[in-house]
Parts: structure tokens; sequence; C-alpha cells
DNA sequence: TTTT
DNA sequence: TTTT
């Protein structure tokens, strides 16, 4: 394919605390909920109206979970930038199902706090994870990030049901 | 909730020729099966590898929805910007299932064909449906755009130093 | 050109009120100037270390104009999402000079407003300006939106298995 | 600053082939002229119109300079995705100028190549430049991608008039 | 089911 | 200076 973009962007609030998981070999796993609302005036009855979008974020970059594990909490305003993935499971009658996440895993994932009722003070900005200290020598001593984005494997987070980590998380699995 | 985004952007292609029904009053919706893929070499094996997303884009505007249907075809690539929205809907056995779809429904929405196998040439762009002209009285007769979420006049405006709004606010300026 | 994007995404902080000028027929034209920070930490010296870039947003969309004027002010957080522009001029002695912007002007512009120091409470969302009362026809009475670019009535479209449209399209459906 | 995000979006052409230029310590830094075209009818004449805008690229990320390098030419139709950065310069008089340019630096920026009457044929995928593999530990094989993104030091490119590469390259600058 |  |  001659190049392919992927990308979501969302900005709203936490409706849960993170849910943090960790892979057999120790990568941490973080879930958020997150709300998107729309409001309108109804233009016959003049009455306001609202729609919320509840969207799942899976986060698998190492140092976004630190992110959201150290500053995040229900009612936290972020942005969210990721992938849109489809993910097939079982259900408990062996149906397939199928579920849609939002994927910040390395390239061009980032989260970001911007206050909200959660927000116990403080900022987070969030790349990826080679802040973690991957000693890379090419960075120039630079805007190296401690929150920029680089790549990680996949997990099969998120599992839905029965779940978990049902895919081999070493499995060479892209983004 | 105090101001939230909800935006997806995908560039791809087409897996199929775009799907137009109709609503029983006469709207036109579009289906579109658009895939995103990233490749990447394998870090040890140093293998190829290729991974494709398939994303449903659903189109309620009426513009775009036409530009669907005269211009796309399967193949086509094209770039898209919607907004993530999940539906419940019950399946046979009565069972909730969710099915997330990205779609393009007049704000800040936007269909643009870039080429593609299926391409069988012209170039179109789509923002909204109120192009055509129907009616809207505050357009100032500018970038009315029969592809555009809301055109406006543009203005000599911020003209820096000596400024002023040297620009005509009633020419012809497109966005 | 077969197709083409020109988009800006900000999230930041106003350095200042918003000005709002209006040309001679009346129309409003705001200018806005927001801040976005970087922050990272120095390789080498561990030395926290902060970059501000500045950007001058004009607000050409009426609608937008006036959420700028009620809503916003110095310390606001905003999301702004508009187009980038650039604009000759010629300084006193003639020179010619560019100045490039980001333009809000109806077609895919948004101004959301998020919070911040400069928070007077309540909240805002902007899309285009024909909320503001341009009696369009085809609208369906939905997500009308007084901040839409362009909305329309939503349809239970793409409805899977038995589908069909089940959900109303007249209902007063939101974006 | 509580998170912030500056991000461009850009799809459009190349007006002329990629300026590359390399620092005094060996780093590449390519220029990009990208249009983007928006194309209407005159409501009242009903005369097609077209405005193109012209953005200038710099890319400090060593492997989107090698994409461009090696796929993209005049005409190309590419998809860009960077930060916004006013760079501050002196003219011959010694005035003060400035120029504002869409940088891709290694974070959450992406150079893809989508066709274009340019296109010599093949694809190309950027994200930035710790692909090629080195050496960082934290990649766990996988989409390790010839082309995520990776912080790197901002160099003093594209300095205009007398310019060249003024700023110390070595230099700790952010992002 | 697309594309390279 | 691109592209349609």
């Amino acid at each position: 394919m001659a190049g392919s973009v992927n990308k979501v962007i969302l900005v709203g609030n936490l409706g849960a605390d993170p849910e943090i998981r960790r892979t057999q070999d120790g990568r941490p796993i973080a879930n958020l909920r997150i709300a998107t609302s729309e409001t309108w005036r109804d233009k016959n009855t003049g009455e306001r109206k609202e729609k919320t979008e509840w969207h799942t974020v899976v986060i698998f970059n190492e140092g976004l979970c630190k992110v959201a594990e150290q500053y995040l909490k229900k009612g936290s305003t972020v942005y969210v930038e990721g992938a849109l993935q489809t993910r097939k499971w079982q259900d408990q009658s062996g149906q397939d199902r199928y579920s849609t996440e939002v994927v910040l895993q390395g390239f061009n994932s980032t989260l970001t706090m911007l206050g909200g009722r959660g927000d116990g003070g403080g900022a987070s900005r969030g790349g990826s994870d080679f802040g973690g200290g991957y000693g890379g020598g090419d960075d120039y001593g630079s805007p190296s990030a401690p929150a920029r984005g680089g790549a990680q494997s996949r997990g099969g987070a998120s599992a839905p049901p029965s779940g978990g980590f049902s895919r081999d998380l070493d499995d060479d699995i892209p983004f």
C-alpha cells in the first residue's frame, strides 16, 4: 500500500480510574474509558440535548502507562492520540465478536493530561516509552522526551470476557 | 463536559465499491470499507511483515455521499475525517452487540479522493452537505464550497503593521 | 490537485484576551495568541527544559468569534482546529513580508474551550457559523448544532444483521 | 502548562525536488515545499476558483530525510505530520524577521508517500529515525518501524537569507 | 475486501 | 513551485 494513515484524536474525560495490568513478562498495559460529548439545541423544540460517546483506549506504551498510572484518574481530562484497532475474540458460545479500540503504541501515540476534575495537579505529557531509559546514542541530549514515541511490541490486552492475555506478548505483532 | 474532541483521520484504500442506501425519506447513506496497512521489518528475522486494519466508514452527509457514489470505487485511495461512534444492536439471539464505525456527518467531516488503482481520474473533495448552496444566507458568496462544512468569506484580518482590512471582504476569497 | 489537506490542531493557552475586530460590513474577526509548550529533561545535564511556541490564530467564523468573545480570556486552555495560511504584506519600507497564521474559517474549523486559568466556568464548543441562525431547511432538526459545520440527522445506518434503518431518522440524534 | 498539542497535517504535492543539506556533524536536514489547494465554485458567478497555499516543511529526522531523498521528487503527493515552529532571523538590514515552518522532528512526525505525478513507484513510510534499529533496547523486535518516531536534536536548518546553520546543532534545542 |  |  502506498502509504496509509490510521489516527484517532480524542479530548475527553475518564469515566473511571485507569486500569493497569501487566503481561507475563512484566510489561504494563493500561486501559482507559474516555467520554466525549456533543451538545446541541434541538432545532424544533429548542431543548438542549447531549450525546456521549464512550471510547476504550489501550496503552501498550510503557512510558504512557506510567503517565496514566501516576497522573490520571476518574474525571481527568486528556488528549489522546492513537490508532484504531479492531480485535476479534470469541464469546462463551464460541461466536466471533469484535471490539474496536484506540491503541496507543509508540508510533505517533500521545497521551497528554489537560486537567479536569480528576486532576491532582501537575502536568504530564506522553509520547512513548523511550524516555524509560533506552540509552539510545542518537539523541543529542535533546527533546529526549521522557514521553516521546517509540515502538513497542503489541500484546493481547484488553481481551474481553474470559479474556486474559491470550495473545503471546512476545509475538511479532505490528502496530 | 468542558469541550471534547472525537476525531478519526484515515488514509487508505477501499476494499470494495461504496455501498449507497437511502432512508425512507430519501436521504442517502454511504458505507465504505477502508484498509490501512502497517509494514515493518522484523527486528530478529529481518522478515518483512504487514498488518492491515479494516475500517467501516458511514457517511450521512449528503454531499459526501455524492462524492462517494460518483468518484470512489474498489481500490480508490481516500483521506477520511470523521468521528468514532459505537452503535448497539441485537443479534438474532437477542444479545447486545456493538459496532464501532467512523461516522462522517457534517461537522468536521471530510472525504477527499487521493487517487489509487481504483481511480478513474478526476478529483473530488468533500466537506459537508450544504455546499450546493441551498439557501444558507450566511455565506457571503464565497468559498461556498460544494464541499465545505460551513464556508465563510475570508477577510484581510490580522494584517500586521500598517494593516487594516485591506482585502475586500466581499471578494471571492477561498478558504 | 487530486485532493489535499491543510490542517492544524493546537491545544494551548491564550497569552492574552482575544482581540475582536469588525469588518466594514460588520462581520467579526477574532485574533488569538496561543502558546504551546514542550518540556523535556536534558539528557546530559538532567536539567529540566521548556520551549514555548506562539501561534497566531485568526477566526473569520462568526459563531466561533462569539465563542471567543464570550468565553475565552488570557489563560484559557483551548482546542483549535484550522488551516495554515501565509499572508503577504508590505512593511513601511515597502518590502514584502510574510506572516503565517492558523485560520478558522468554517470548513473543518473548531474552537473548543478546555478550561484553564482563564476559565470562568461553563463550556463552549464551536464548529462553524451557521448556528448563528441560518435557518437552513435541510437540517432535519437535529445536530443542528449552534456549533456544527454542517450538521445532519443521524440515521440508523449500517445496522448489522437484521438491520434496516431501525432508528427513526427524524429523531433528534446528535452527531 | 498542563499539556499542549502542536500538530500540523498536510496532504499535498511537492513543488520541487526535496533539498537535502547536512549539518557540520553530518546529520541530514531536508526541506520540502508542499502545495495544498482549495477549489470551489463562486456562488455568484458560478466560476471555478482555486487557491493554493505553500508550506515549508523542514525534516530533522534522519530516517524521514532518507525517505525524502530516496522517494520524493517534484510532484510527489505526500502525507506530512509535524509541528508548527516559527523561527526568528535577521535580514541584511539587521531587522528581525520570522518564518513559520512545519517541522518534522521525531515525536509524532510522519512522512508518507501517497503517489502523485512525481511518484517513481514504490512506497515509503516514515516516522522517525530509530528504525534502522540503532540499539534501542526497548523495542521487543516488533513494529520496530524503519519509520517510527524518535526524538532528535534540532538544527538551525532552513535559515533564510544569509542563513547557514547558525544555530549550534549540538545545542539542547527542544522539539 | 484494498494497496505495495 | 505542485496538482486537477
